[in-house]
DNA sequence: ATCGTTGTTCAAACCGCTTTGGATGCCGGA
DNA sequence: TCCGGCATCCAAAGCGGTTTGAACAACGAT
């Protein structure tokens, strides 16, 4: 059933149809009444492929994961915020395009996307210092909205991050407040701007306490559980080992508290922890009561404000990128406490 | 740069131009090598929007992930296993269109791909028991694969799977065969068909020791770190606790491990523990030496082999579906050992 | 010289929708 | 009475490719 037919059926021209269909307003009422009944009746739905040659939009948004070539880690947090952008997009009918791109192939996959145009827009993920896909996205014409921010980006453009550096002050204070002065760092990737904007938070509560930086109290790993167990071991067997502990995601966290646990050692009495949680729907931080302490920012809501960014800079394009920085919360849980007295 | 500009620059009808840069036979290989490198110079790609409504292919497939509407729980096996099916489907030149769907409306969402036809075929994921997508897609006449499979189903269909049953079989008689008599099992949602399977798995090999089940010692829950420590914790603090452990996923298995070392219990040596392990990307089992005993598979292979079979079927449709059954390695670990005399 | 092949190219139809630029009829005001 | 304006509808021209059917030239066979 398509257009052509359904307006016959209904002795109509296939330009009314549409039009009553699609809304528009020289069209008698009744006859689109008329007309909505018998798309209903004949379950007629337009054909998204003839939509969209006719209009030249995709009605499509990319995402373009980039995995890790060498370990070919896609990072966990990805179905969370995809859940939260796809709400979005279904709402506003718009597709979501998934690409699984080796971090070397980038831009090749935005370029092809520009020209054979089967989106609209894209996401950026996991931005990196002096992040080359802005300029790239910026010079083709390409309108995207970054989930994250790329330090040294000469461009302004649009974003929606978290405050890293904020939270992870806030922590590290949180910390210092506390009594502990030997806090270790477990970072993710010293190349993605998040990690950096954290361990700059983490640098400036500690300057704010004048207490000089370990370097071997900092660590950027990939974040998985195994290696967040080994940099915990680590950094606990060390001569003047932390009291306490930051660290960059629940799974360090789940690979750290194993590490303290295995040394005899209780969280939150003998070591405090804070982790930053981003709410993931398999991962949660405790059932009622949060575990740990955490810097808390839903990743999913991130998605949902993200998408919705995009959407909007594709309906209206706008000279003017628009950011949104959300706040992340520190949740108090059972993982931290004053530093010990034997310290 | 379309086709049809391109072809006047080189002074070719738009068909020619078509049929040399699809490889058909009727055209002069000269031409073929000008057409070709005009094309490359002028960086001229076909527009996607015209081929589709043109050929009446969508050249993508739908991935439908249901969302567990009350937790709203974003299965994260997902992303490692879209990882490797969008590989399959890059090479091939397919996109992959990403739907999460609250599980109520996935009917609805299947009919719209199929009337608006902007997918060619769909995986789908998560079979639960008679699980009616199955009976749908072949009624609508979707192609479709299924990761994993649906007990019950009255219709052939075509699937990927792990062995699930054997996996869980063998494990089982891995620790009857190390003296344990009493194995908890904590399994995933049993609504779900691979949780099923694995069930049948651990009763068949307690049968065949003439082991009688324990109902105290089967947990069916969602598949979370925190849920895996409330379910161990909770059988270990029965009267007559399991002396070894079957778990369905690595993420519950960390729940495990906290809740049995929280008991001063060490794995392998006073509890065995095997998991079940989808070797994700971010969740390795140890580093180089396997820390849990596990039954292993990997769940982007399966999507690799899932996405070529769905691209099968869609090039050649066949009324004999296809399948493959994966079988799980049992990869020895530190986490499993004799059971110990004192029980 | 004629004819059927073969190789090569093209004009035009088509995919199913949107959108432009009328056409038509009716109404009220000059 | 005539005309401009408005409401309503339609024919036809896109959108950018693919594909059908035919044209044409060159060729060898008859």
């Amino acid at each position: 059933m398509n257009l052509k037919d359904l307006s016959r059926k209904l002795g109509l021209s296939p330009t009314t149809v549409s039009r009553a269909l699609n809304g528009y307003p020289e069209v008698n009422e009744v006859t689109r009444e008329k007309v909505v009944a018998a798309a209903k009746l004949h379950n007629y739905k337009p054909n998204t492929r003839a939509i969209r040659l006719a209009t030249g939009r995709a009605m499509a948004v990319g995402h373009v994961i980039p995995v890790e070539t060498r370990h070919e880690i896609v990072n966990p947090i990805f179905a969370d915020f995809i859940a939260g952008a796809g709400e979005t997009y279904s709402r506003a009918g718009y597709d979501l395009i998934l690409s699984i791109v080796p971090d070397g192939d980038e831009a090749r996959v935005y370029r092809e996307m520009k020209s054979r145009g089967n989106v609209d827009g894209v996401i950026v993920h996991s931005p990196r210092q002096d992040d080359f896909r802005i300029q790239l996205l910026h010079d083709i014409g390409m309108p995207f909205v970054v989930h994250g921010r790329a330090t040294g980006a000469a461009l302004p453009y649009s974003w929606v991050d978290v405050n890293n550096r904020r939270a992870f002050r806030r922590a590290t204070s949180f910390l210092l407040d506390l009594g502990h002065r030997r806090i270790g760092l477990i970072n993710g990737l010293e190349f993605m701007d998040f990690a950096i904007r954290r361990r700059t938070g983490y640098l400036e509560a500690l300057a704010d306490y004048a207490v000089t930086a370990d370097p071997a109290h900092m660590a950027s790993i990939e974040m998985t559980e195994a290696l967040g167990y080994e940099a915990t071991r680590d950094m606990l067997t060390q001569a003047n080992p932390p009291t306490a502990f930051l660290l960059s995601s629940m799974i360090i966290a789940l690979g750290a508290r194993r590490a303290i646990e295995e040394r005899g050692l209780t969280m939150g009495r003998d070591i405090s922890v804070i982790t930053h949680d981003d709410d993931l729907s398999y991962m949660k931080n405790g059932t009622d009561v949060p575990i740990f302490t955490a810097t808390r920012s839903s990743v999913r809501e991130a998605g949902r404000r993200a998408a919705a960014m995009l959407l909007e800079t594709i309906a209206t394009p706008s000279p003017h990128p628009a950011s949104q920085l959300l706040e992340a919360e520190l949740i108090i849980g059972q993982s931290t406490g004053p530093v010990p007295n034997r310290s």
